[in-house]
DNA sequence: TGCCCGATTAACT
DNA sequence: GTTAATCGGGCAA
């Protein structure tokens, strides 16, 4: 029996280097449910936001530097940076290389290696332990000396998701330029969103 | 070189 | 509701 056969209805397809070379606008949305784990801790992705290059809010909108430089490479690598010089945030560089746009990852519903996270965490309130990219990141154990791993190999692991989801979207959070863009997109009825949406985008 | 602001969070009043 | 923690980028001098 061949790998491929063993593994059909036990595990679900790995998101390959492909799945990000589309539009931000499309593979944010089909993050959403998808499976995250850095070294098998994570969980389901339930929020994410798009950052277009042409975007004011986002980091590469004023070209390259040594912080952005991940974002400028090929998609499907991390982009990592520091937020509020405290914080950590991760990033799935997407489009063709140079495009230079990425999708923030902003909470997930935990599923893997709950232990570890409280104890990074240090709360056991789950709802609390990925609900927000700076959470999210404490919580897994990615830090800045993770930027630019490749998202297809050890120590992340992608899974695409199964089955279909509904899906929400509406305006971003936390910014102030092009604050009314509609380009965050959550897991409709997910408690484990950093930020309940709206009815309305 | 110095100063202000930000894709945040937790601990305050 | 407000504020501190604390780092890189952008812009003024």
């Amino acid at each position: 029996m061949s790998p491929r056969a063993h593994d059909r209805g036990r595990l679900r397809k790995r998101l390959a280097k492909a799945f990000f070379r589309r539009s931000v606008h499309d593979v944010a949305p089909d993050l959403i449910g998808a499976t995250l784990l850095f070294n098998g801790v994570g969980g389901r992705i339930v929020e994410v936001e798009a950052y277009h290059h042409t975007d004011p809010a986002a980091h590469s909108y004023r070209g390259p530097t040594d912080r952005n430089a991940v974002m400028y490479g090929p998609p499907g690598y991390a982009y990592i940076y520091r937020s509020y010089g405290i914080h950590w945030c991760l990033n799935f560089v997407c489009e063709p290389e140079g495009s230079a746009s990425a999708v923030l990852i902003r909470a997930i519903e935990p599923t893997a290696g709950l232990a570890a996270m409280r104890r990074r965490r240090g709360t056991a309130e789950e709802r609390l332990l990925c609900s927000g990219p700076g959470r999210l990141c404490a919580a897994l154990g990615i830090t800045g000396a993770d930027n630019g791993l490749a998202l297809d190999a050890p120590p992340f692991e992608l899974l695409a998701r199964a089955g279909s989801v509904e899906i929400v979207a509406g305006p971003r959070v936390g910014i102030t330029k092009a604050a009314d863009l509609p380009w965050r997109y959550g897991l409709q009825g997910s408690r484990f969103v950093s930020k309940a949406f709206g009815s309305k985008a």
